[in-house]
DNA sequence: TATGAATGAGTATTCATTCAT
DNA sequence: TATGAATGAATACTCATTCAT
């Protein structure tokens, strides 16, 4: 009655062998995302499972196999979603910005205020962009596709750094700097040890921007 | 690898309640120390689990209860084993500095260098200084020594900031700041998205150093 | 011995959430009571853990979650069913009984001629009625229903004894004296306590009964 | 090492293979059993485990062993215990009564308060009484003796009903019927059932007793 | 497309007991 | 006489996954 445990996982590669035509199963994909999230959100990932998911979304458990291939690709596309997110806000802050300076402010502060605003959205990323994805094989084309999403997400940086009359070398490094910056800020206020040193995280993001502007005004730092 | 440091190990911590000070028994708590790191290292966090580290140590999961209080209480101690090795490493390079900027740059280049060199224990340092403890009653006590410990191997950098003549305020600012950068370039190098720039995460760090190096002896930066 | 009994069953027990009302579902929640029962009958109560009920069910423990929501749920349910046929016991009896007095002996002895027959169900009762019931949290609102369900299968009795003349509280003493000396009387029998004095459990409860109603006829007992 | 599991348990009867004739064995075996005493009193029948008795007499699990074959042979001597106390409180009281129906009353109540103000005694004695001592080989023999030495305990229940005119029959009858009255009002009484319905188990124990008694005065109720 | 049913592996922890020392 | 160390079996329960229907 129903041999189980034998877990076959696919084909190797990691693409779902469902059709995804449908409207219909679009919706219902989109209904359980939808679900997973608010469960990340009131749980945490700890408390994310399938089947707190399925319950949420008002599927058995079974189910949700029919809409993706196992638990990790939900978490996945959660990420996705999770970016596209924060993709929305950035674009929408940059918007209002009308210097190159303005520019790199937005883009560096919009993903920095994102993640502070919603930290389930930053547990989901450290989980997704670390260890937690089992099946590598699957992982790895994904992985790609975060990267390149993220890529995406931070390239404003890197031009407005240009437009500031950096080279695109620096350009990148201040970018990637930006970046490491924020995440470290975030980590640190996230896991609550920048209260205890009586510093505020948003406070100390600005004014590393603030430093790295004067810094490309006043000219190029070298090589480094 | 093996050596578990100085621990300490008084008698408020977490080990049982019984006498235990003969040699063997804690000759055999290093083994199943370094039982409990292996499988950090072979099968990640969320593979640790007691059973995994008892079959490691060539144990009995019931046996591991005769020498530690709890699985938790087994991370812990592999922490703090790792957090001793990291002040080690620090002060090793402390003790070759001479002026204070080089002290600074020894204490921020060395907190950063360890874990560069051992991303288990960042991972180790990042999962548990994160919710990963759920006993809240245990964790709340152990959390509050792992701070302390946190903040006094960071406290070189803030005293040599002082001594180069910033403000207390100001030192613990760039000890926060510092330590920011250094667990954002970590993270990024660790799941590679640095690599991914092109950048390199240790030229990052110093080159960050650099600058606020450079910007002490300019003079204070203002109140933030 | 199988059937078990009528079980009401409403949505609020203590069933697994879904709909589940299948008959092949049903089907097999009575094949686990029964092997529930049959575990209790060869092992006693200890030994009535959640893999022995599963194994005689011919089932994984992990399956039996499907169908109970815990081990104490399967305890209250089999302890439900056989309340259940201990009511039905005691209709039986009560129907063939004419005058009050008859109907009071009816009930007594329907009470008691049931366990002195299915002494499993006793153990059971005793067990149940005692604190075996752990997590209180769930064991609190089934203790009231098992109250309430043992009060009323007791209430004819005081019925009986005031048509006999037996003012209500009097009515109550005397039901409550009954349960009590039945429940003594059943406790000794079982555990061979009363065959080593060479007495007849169910002879005693029959002139206990005699002298109460030959009580009861003469007049009140006064206050007591 | 040290290859254990093999409970091969002694030679089949029960006798210790301990020689026990020192003095200070007999003194170190009496603080176990007090130790025991006191963890049942304040854990329970379920807290009562040999580690917890171990640790509570300041030994080690394993020292237990020398004094004592097994946990059950422990909780056996408890309860051996137990019933001395129960006699000496019954004595006591009895030294007190002048007439036999005196005597008679304070051999029940005797009895019965003595559980009613120690319920973990009652607690111990239902669940030893009971099939709660697995090896059943050791526990055929150590029954006989608990019977007993209630019987001894009881018999001035008899020996009084025999004083007032009973003959050994009937008093032997009446003796039994007081410690099922007796026990069945302290099961309720000590579960809940006797609060639900309102009454008193101590004052309905003293009216059986004034029943049986008037009873016993009145002339002799045939032969049951 | 979805469910009910079931699985096997896994979770941390406790237990009474044993044995070398 | 007692300990430290260890064992194997047991505890209830959760998990992601599978499969027949």
């Amino acid at each position: 009655m129903g041999l189980p445990g034998r877990k076959t996982n696919g084909e190797g590669t990691g693409t779902p062998r469902r059709s995804r035509r449908t409207a219909a199963g679009e919706l219902k994909r989109g209904l359980i995302l939808e679900a997973a999230r608010a469960v990340f959100e009131s749980e945490g990932l700890d408390g994310a499972s399938l089947r707190a998911i399925a319950a949420k979304a008002g599927y058995t458990p079974a189910a949700l196999y029919f809409h993706f291939e196992s638990k990790e690709a939900i978490y996945a596309e959660v990420l996705q979603a999770s970016m596209a997110r924060l993709g929305a806000a950035m674009t929408r802050r940059a918007a209002r910005a009308k210097s190159p300076a303005e520019r790199l402010r937005a883009a560096a502060m919009g993903f920095f205020d994102f993640y502070q605003k919603n930290p389930r959205d930053l547990d989901l990323g450290f989980y997704l962009f670390r260890g937690g994805m089992k099946p590598r094989g699957l992982g790895a084309e994904r992985d790609r596709a975060l990267n390149a999403a993220l890529a995406a997400l931070l390239e404003p940086i890197a031009l407005a750094a240009e437009e500031l009359g950096a080279g695109r070398a620096e350009a990148e490094r201040l970018m990637v700097e930006c970046f490491a910056h924020a995440a470290g800020l975030l980590l640190l206020a996230h896991t609550g040890r920048i209260r205890m040193f009586g510093a505020s995280a948003p406070r100390l993001m600005a004014s590393y921007l603030d430093e790295k502007l004067e810094r490309l005004g006043t000219g190029p730092a070298g090589p480094a």
